[in-house]
DNA sequence: AACATAAATGAAAGCGCTTACATTTCATTA
DNA sequence: TAATGAAATGTAAGCGCTTTCATTTATGTT
């Protein structure tokens, strides 16, 4: 591998200049940078990242911590940061919190050994506390799907209540009155505010949420189908499954199938999200599209302008989901 | 923060000793370890990855490229492959090819800009000749589920004949004689050899494949939608669809549906690749495992093996897919 | 006690860049 | 034409580690 010496002597030029044309810096003359370029070209010449990191003090990587790298949601995520990122020349190094404190922690030390610029974060078990201590420590960072009010400007967040309320007025204008919530882990602030927005569109028409209705799950496939197999053979009638997520869905649909019931016919049902693997369900699934490609983008270019100050694009930090009408939701007669 | 000279003032002993103790170097007196730990600690000290980089040509870094981020398949292997480099203390950098020539090359350029010390790929669109170049550039690399005989040792695969062959035996044994399917690209090599096992089976219970009934797909759920229905509207019966992959397996059980018949009692459906969401699927699609996590963490061990030093583990390069069965397959009468 | 040997430590060069500062070159202007 | 300032280039000091080689210290042997 050719180093930026052998460039030099071979332009004639020194050390610096080469530099210079390689960071495309204005005082260069023309014909003293062609002779660097041929230079560089006739020596296939690549310059060493990991030098120029250590003299810039730039590595020029963030850091991304999700819960999982399997999964639709983390996927899209992922896929719009990476592909925004990499079209600054920075590279993202990922790898997975799997939603457990110690592991979330353990990831986020990790990303930072690696010395990355900045570190976008999708974290659910770590404390407020030790989120505001990163910030002290001067690491630059964002957090998506997660809102701190003390640094809210570096946070990304749906408007999770809103969708919750959406969900809920779907429902409602669909006909149903007797619905059944399959929620999210109460201790998780998304879920909860799910659940809260969802409440407030029945209270606001005065329609009751049966107790006995309502189910709390983990988001995973698995609680979904055990919630909505309790909530059937509770005796309990209902005509609306809504799901605070798209896994549950799936699961629920499958026990109210496994059950005997139809879907739509007997049992709406609606989900959260909008996951790719909801169009392949039968019925389509009705759900709340969570713009997850949207925010991973944004994310993405928060770090931009404020880590490496090379974009100026205007910053959104909150997003709004919208119901996605497909054929799980029927109106009730 | 703190550098390897504060450590090694604060302890009171050469850099060298410092950066002994960093690495575990045997030759140091258990009571200056003490010392240079302490100190360490004192300084909250982290070595800078990039200066360790520089001075040990090694980056600890390697390169991961796959089509798109998203997507079960990729999650899959991305997950396992991060799971197990990580483990052994490498990071990885991840990016996407698009399943494009182009954008595969710019995407290993950019890897290799990085400095990564091997990478991992899952190319569709570059040649033979690429990547047996890159080979001879010294660039250490595996290849997963791409065959390339000439660098056999470092190119994990999947026995696609086999899959194509387990899925026309289980279509058999269930007692189907008019049989379509829905095949993926021809210049794929995995589609031709999954096409080619599958005929195969049939051809051994002398079955014919009625070519009327053959279409080819793009692996994409909509084309797997439009196959299943021309090939309903195309007039030729059959009793059981098979499907080169799952994406398009969903697609074709929408279009059935939505012509007016029943999974699995009109028609039988089977897949290919047991991705997350198949369990998801009504009826839970029938299909053939491919054990794409097994798979990622044994190009990791490669990597490992190979580049690092650092693993002695066995190597397998080939693997077998397997029937899953599930409700989408139902006998013949 | 003197020596040989092994273990522990240190000195210093080098990894391949960036960049502050110094110097040279060139174009203007009085 | 000399003085002036701007533009172009060069010099050299880092960036924070690893590692070779030399040196010192400890251990064991006769």
């Amino acid at each position: 591998m050719a180093t930026i010496y052998e460039v030099s002597a071979l332009a004639g030029v020194s050390l610096a200049t080469v530099s210079r044309v390689m960071n495309g810096n204005a005082n260069v003359r023309e014909s003293t940078k062609q002779k660097v370029l041929e230079a560089m070209a006739t020596l296939d010449y690549r310059p060493s990242s990991v030098a120029q990191s250590l003299a810039s003090n730039c590595t020029n990587s963030v850091g991304l911590l999700v819960s999982e790298l399997h999964g639709p949601f983390y996927g899209t995520m992922m896929a719009s940061i990476e592909s925004e990122l990499r079209r600054a020349g920075k590279h993202c190094i990922i790898t997975a919190g799997h939603s457990e404190e110690k592991s979330e922690k353990a990831g986020i030390e990790f990303l930072l050994s690696r010395n990355c610029d900045a570190l976008i974060l999708h974290v659910e078990k770590l404390s407020d506390e030790y989120l505001l201590a990163l910030k002290e420590k001067d690491i630059s960072f964002v957090l998506i799907n997660r809102q701190i009010d003390a640094i809210a400007e570096q946070c990304v967040t749906l408007d999770n209540h809103l969708g919750g309320y959406q969900m809920g007025q779907a429902i409602l204008e669909a006909g149903h009155q007797k619905i059944a919530y399959l929620a999210g882990p109460s201790w998780k602030d998304d879920a909860k505010e799910r659940f809260a927005g969802f409440k407030q569109a029945l209270e606001e028409k005065g329609v009751e949420l049966d107790p006995a209705l309502i189910f709390e799950g983990n988001f995973q496939e698995a609680s979904g189908y055990k919630g909505a197999r309790e909530l059937l053979l509770s005796g309990h009638e209902f005509t609306a499954l809504c799901c605070a997520n798209d896994e549950m869905a799936a699961g629920a649909m499958n026990a109210i199938r496994d059950n005997g019931l139809d879907i739509p016919n007997d049992v709406s049902v609606v989900g959260f999200d909008n996951v790719s693997f909801t169009q392949y369900l039968f019925p389509r699934l009705t759900t709340i599209d969570y713009p997850v490609g949207d925010m991973g983008q944004m994310a993405a270019r928060l770090i931009l302008k404020n880590t490496y100050k090379t974009t100026t694009s205007t910053i959104q930090t909150l997003f709004k989901p919208h119901l996605v009408k497909r054929q799980s939701l029927q109106p009730q007669e």
